[in-house]
DNA sequence: TGAATAATACAACAACTATTTAAATAATAT
DNA sequence: ATATTATTTAAATAGTTGTTGTATTATTCA
């Protein structure tokens, strides 16, 4: 991933609303939501929502598919899990051990697994 | 997680310089670095760098202890890692059939997988 | 064709962000 | 103590972002 890809990603989400749209997509998953259904879940004026999945589609968040008279939108979520990857890489540079240490420190720790995407990252 | 703090850890990483220097710390992992080597190996000025570590530990994103005259940072992992939670939590409304489908869809799959702190996320 | 609906584009303004330079603080070394 | 080094703070400025109305485009339905 290309840094500048992962900032106009991560300027995507830093807006409270932005972030609202997002997560609510990535639930939706493949089914996607269309715009007006998005304005009456979230209660947003139609004119800043499509501002803001205007910002969402430039940063390739959120991809859209004409319906009819609808725009349907979906959370691109192999991108997202690009980033996570990209965030991640080489932590700790490489060891796992220090990695885990640093997580066993601090509150909480409960270890699960989730799939990422490409390249292993051990964190 | 809570909504504010998410958008203040994205907002922090939607500067390139901020997240340059994240993605170090994350490298360096428990050692972190002082100030001074940051802005050495990114060739920014002090007063520069000053400012958006700040920005970077008013949002947690770091940690900041006094060592002699120097400030030795260091990325909060854990915190990270919470982040990504947050972000992919009941993704494809927990349906794991639906991720891996739209996974595929995209070029370039390959699953491996990395451990996750708290709550199972299927993506 | 004409009316209604879905969504986007534009203009204007207030609020915020990043960078630079210069000055201040605080710890160490001489 | 004084000088030096590491880092932060402050002030000024240029550029960017978010919100609200209003106007426009495009599609469907009668």
């Amino acid at each position: 991933m290309e840094k500048q890809i992962a900032t106009s990603i991560f300027e995507s989400l830093s807006s409270g609303l932005r972030l609202d749209v997002f997560r609510l997509l990535v639930k939706k998953g493949p089914e996607g939501m269309v715009a007006g259904e998005i304005a009456a879940m979230l209660d947003v004026p139609p004119a800043n929502l499509s501002f803001h999945l205007k910002a969402l589609s430039q940063a390739h968040l959120v991809t859209v598919e004409q319906e009819g008279r609808f725009q349907r939108y979906r959370a691109d979520i192999p991108l997202m899990l690009d980033l996570i990857v990209y965030l991640t890489e080489e932590c700790c540079s490489g060891s796992p051990a220090e990695c885990i240490e640093m997580r066993i420190a601090s509150k909480g720790f409960k270890a699960t697994t989730v799939p990422i995407p490409t390249k292993t990252t051990t964190i």
